[in-house]
DNA sequence: CCGTATCAACTCCTCAGACAAGCTGACAAC
DNA sequence: GTTGTCAGCTTGTCTGAGGAGTTGATACGG
């Protein structure tokens, strides 16, 4: 049987501890922290205890340690971990966040598109024609999600590239999801769509691609909702 | 004198030594490490300093230890720190992420804005307008983004919503750039186009407000390049 | 008065050893 | 086959010791 609740060592309490004082104002940004053998002492946990949530709150960029120094908050709170803030969000706004980012990336991908850009095009059409015809669920959802990566690739901008990225695990997942529930699924956004957009990104027209983009795009998003 | 190179302590070193290793793929996903001493042993510190270092991995929710059991492999790589990220990225592909965001933002917002959101943009134009007569640099850049940051709240969608916050700090810091350049910046963006845009949310016209939204932005990241 | 050198007290860093607490698989009993 | 027991592994925690780096006060020389 497995265990559901889940005892925290006292490591992780204290970090905890330490990250709601932090929450709480007891401590500024950039202030320093007491000893370790003051904040043992305060918290009732030995010094290598006291140790490891430091360590831990220093993996997560909240405090930083300088030896000779002291130990000092360099962040208030931890940073927006984006897989859980994207987990946690309904499956139509991160639908939503995607069409927003695919779709200005098919606008700037007309503008810039290389000859390498079209090139990647091409196998990842050919490749998503196959595996929609004959392939397991997930062999066809990689291959839908390499072509819309390539998309957005061709923009040639980093951040929009990583932010697709941050997006697909979810998207991935959800994918999985509603094939399970509908198996007419793959059929509702076909390969001509996909092939569509491309052709735009292909013939330079801005207007064209985000347009196309944001239609099929919008097709998925309703199909869920 | 300042040290400029900093050397790493060890536990950071061991960390990193890990890190490298799950990426060259020594342990898969979901793989039991070895234990503490093979592993202290092996890197040749001590035990708690391989426990420090596995613990600031889990910070970094790369690794996870289970008493009794072990240290398992929880993701190949640490999430991406967006800030970073940003930092690190040109500021006018930063500027082409926040107008994907904002554009649809404000396309989302015409079909979903409530009488709430009509007064908070009031009220931060209103706010923007004294701002950009006679306020600091500082007041000036928060009461900006305090009406886009209205804009894109009255899409009532969290994902874009958080995407703009992770988008806050790097844009500010751009904006604070220019204005040290080039003290007409300012009278550039005026605020006419941010009264459109919100007239086009008011009028709950998606296209209008998306395209004033598009062409108040693009002249920003035109202004840049 | 100002700049510099010294140094003591403080901090974190690392190691080693001991024991507690929890998990896992093998093996015996039923 | 199922269940119970347990030995041997794992991580968790504490303590004590010494090393290394930082900081601020203090004394010294100009």
């Amino acid at each position: 049987m497995l265990r559901m609740i889940r005892r925290h060592p006292l490591a992780e309490q204290a970090a905890e501890e330490l990250l709601r004082r932090i929450g709480d104002g007891e401590w500024a940004l950039g202030a320093k922290l007491p000893g370790e053998t003051t904040l043992a002492a305060q918290l009732g946990v030995g010094r290598s205890t006291i140790r490891e949530a430091v360590r831990e709150l220093a993996g997560r960029r909240v405090l930083e340690s300088r030896q000779g120094a002291g130990v000092f908050v360099i962040a208030l709170q931890p940073a927006e971990d984006w897989d859980k803030v994207l987990r946690k969000a309904d499956i139509t706004d991160v639908l939503e966040g995607r069409l927003a980012i695919e779709t200005e990336g098919a606008r700037l991908a007309a503008l810039r598109r290389t000859p390498a850009d079209l090139k990647n095009f091409r196998y990842t059409l050919a490749d998503r024609k196959r595996a929609a015809a004959n392939a397991p669920d997930d062999w066809y959802i990689e291959a839908d999600l390499a072509f819309h990566r390539a998309v957005v690739t061709a923009a040639h901008n980093a951040v929009l590239t990583e932010l697709f990225d941050t997006f697909v695990p979810r998207i991935r997942r959800a994918m999985i999801d509603m094939l399970k529930l509908d198996e007419e699924y793959r059929h509702r956004h076909d390969q001509a769509a996909h092939e569509a957009i491309a052709d735009a990104i292909r013939a330079k027209d801005p207007e064209l691609a985000a347009g196309r983009a944001r239609e099929h795009l919008s097709a998925v998003r309703s199909s869920v909702s």
